[in-house]
DNA sequence: GGGAATAAAAGCGTATACAATGGAAGCTCG
DNA sequence: CGAGCTTCCATTGTATACGCTTTTATTCCC
């Protein structure tokens, strides 16, 4: 696996100066997760996926005790599951949970639309551009993977734009969500995010039409949503009595 | 402080026993953490207020490992802060954080009360009116720690009637950090739910007018936050160069 | 030969021990 | 007498060790 393509600073940092086991132990902690996370939300770590404590303990350096409590906050974004004594694996979404984040995607990012489009500066315009660029760019070199991320962080940028810090961590999250269920219920070859969608909402939005934006971003969801083939696989226990019952 | 007036009857319980050391962890664990949310809820900790690990694993008769837990699972949910190497205490929202806070709560319970209205059944009715009641008994009685964990059970019941998990505990959420933001900027005497508030709210949903329901409640969250006294306590920091520089 | 039971191994849950850091108090020097 | 520095203590961060549960593999019996 290559990792290291996107290994932060912080880890090639030598400990020459101090070796501060302490010193650096938060952020090397946050850098752990971001690890894990970003290895979830851009599917090299599938749903379902075992996460042994021991293993990531050994692959990342730390001991145990770190890395559970990684696994504990990404049990609480609800991206790996804890089974009591099975141990974390990357959650598999159920239907009804992927609806419940599209159906709460769609009420929060379309109702932070409108206020999005008040406060939008040129300086946010720009940026937006350069990250749907690099969308762009990752979707067209068959990135799939940067792709997603990107495409989950374009959303969260978006609404943080609201200023509003506590709903932008939350469609973060739903984001995170979200790229989980493409996991699970995409097809392969369709993205999410059609390219040109985030170009068009940032027009309406540096037009200042919130009302356009919002309708434009709800139909971008829909379609995204709609582009999922919610098929209730029933993985566990296939009902074997019933299927060869009949 | 008289907190063993609620203390659970497991903390009674010698550790010797090794029986079930894991058996009931996982539950054990989730009431400690229910104490402490409880008591935060509740007003009968208050923000600012230093959470120590040694002290709480001696109160509920754990070990450190079990409450640091805890506190990070509180800290995730914004209960408690938790400073590098000060350790855990109770959180003290900012202004802005209160603005957010309630901004939130406007946009995701507004939203969901059309679709409870349609789903809302009898037996729901019941006991939100039981809640209700619950509720309006405790004010009564004068018992304001009490209302105000009810209020916010009540919020959050009615979030959970639309049938989405995913927002229903983000409002659980926001309910929680409301009180927080209460206890803070609260003005002592005027609590947040006027006692006869919530049973209005529940009139309009059983006749299905979620419109009317949706309308009722945004007042409402109007008229807390209104009855809030947001002065932002310079406590960190007091700005000394521009007192004095004047 | 197949199934079930038992034993062994692997992995998680908890506690305890140790190390490091930040704060506070006391001491010394100006 | 006050301020700064140093030392000590209180408290958190991390690792490791041990016990328990679950799973899997092997063996025995039908």
């Amino acid at each position: 696996m290559t990792e290291h393509k996107q290994m932060p600073a912080a880890a090639g940092e030598r400990p020459k100066r101090r070796l501060g086991k302490n010193g650096d132990g938060a952020e090397r902690h946050d850098a752990i997760y971001r690890h894990i996370s970003d290895a979830i939300i851009e599917h090299r770590l599938k749903p379902g996926a075992r996460l042994r404590e021991d293993a990531l303990a050994e692959v990342f350096g730390v001991s145990r005790t770190g890395i559970r409590k990684i696994l504990q906050r990404l049990a609480l974004e609800q991206l790996v599951t804890l089974t009591p004594r099975r141990g974390a694996s990357v959650t598999r979404p159920t239907a009804d949970e992927a609806k419940d984040v599209f159906d709460a995607r769609q009420m929060v990012e379309c109702g932070l639309m409108p206020e999005v489009a008040r406060r939008v500066t040129a300086a946010d315009l720009r940026e937006l551009r350069d990250m749907a660029r690099r969308e762009r760019e990752a979707l067209r070199s068959g990135e799939q993977s940067v792709a997603i991320k990107l495409s989950a962080a374009f959303h969260e940028r978006l609404a943080r734009l609201s200023g509003n810090a506590t709903l932008a961590e939350f469609v973060g999250r739903l984001c995170s969500r979200s790229s989980l269920i493409l996991a699970v219920y995409g097809n392969t070859g369709h993205l999410g995010c059609e390219s040109h969608d985030h170009d068009d909402l940032i027009r309406f939005l540096e037009e200042g039409n919130g009302e356009r934006a919002k309708a434009f971003m709800s139909r971008h969801l829909k379609a995204i949503e709609a582009s999922l083939s919610i098929t209730e696989e029933e993985d566990e226990t296939p009902d074997l009595h019933q299927i060869f019952s009949g």
